[in-house]
DNA sequence: GTTAAACATCGATGAATGTCAATATTTATA
DNA sequence: TATAAATATTGACATTCATCGATGTTTAAC
């Protein structure tokens, strides 16, 4: 697996109705919106977005996503990689958080441009 | 392949951060990502968007791409199922045009919350 | 040091997907 | 109606990917 480059809050290309969207950056962006387009990954960010401390531990997932403990850390793995999700060991457990402004970097291409007010 | 239902502007789902998501929401925005999630797809949707009329005849996609026309055809109908494009024939041609909110729909759920700001 | 628990990695497998060549379909024109 | 052009569909193939069981690794507790 091959981890996504990403600097933090860094949009990988202008928004798409700026300029065609280059072949590398088209590449760039599709590797981050692939390791979103996953129900199983969707929730487990929710699950660490929607958590009272901003972290949650590996061990609080299988259950509610209703998958076994390998799978998980195979998409905590594909979300780490890909720079949404920030991985702390402390003993035992696992924890992971969200990356300010990783997934905003992935939207912002996407935004359309605002209409314009008729008179 | 299973057409996505589209809701125009309508996002399938909350902030992810206000509430874990569904598994019947994830499916639904996995799926939708899936659609945004390919390097080809993604320079269909900018030649779109960045098109002086905000349209684009099929024929002018394959040399850009440098795809073939029946690879490019399937894209268009990925992107079209999913409620990102619209069809038009004119003629012998097909033109394709920007569904207006559709990309924002995806991209709201995906927001992440505003930071507070120190005092 | 042994044991137990949490997590990661490996290997296998079935399903989904991107691509193309070949063919079908639709529309305009002669 | 016959021909040509643009696009869609079909079928095939190679690749990617989600998932799991089995196993390895790390850490704490005894």
């Amino acid at each position: 697996m091959i981890p996504v480059a990403t600097i933090q809050g860094e949009p990988c290309c202008a928004p798409l109705a700026e300029s065609p969207l280059g072949a590398d950056d088209a590449e760039t962006l599709a590797r981050s919106l692939k390791a979103l387009a996953d129900p199983a990954r969707l929730r487990i960010l929710s699950l660490v977005a929607a958590s009272a401390d901003g972290e949650i531990c590996v061990c609080e997932l299988p259950a509610p996503l209703g998958l076994t403990q390998p799978t998980v850390s195979h998409h905590l793995k594909v979300l780490t990689d890909a720079g949404f999700l920030a991985r702390e060991k402390r003993g035992t457990w696992a924890w992971f958080r969200l990356v300010p402004g990783a997934l905003d970097a992935v939207t912002r291409p996407l935004a359309e441009p605002v209409e314009a007010v008729p008179a």
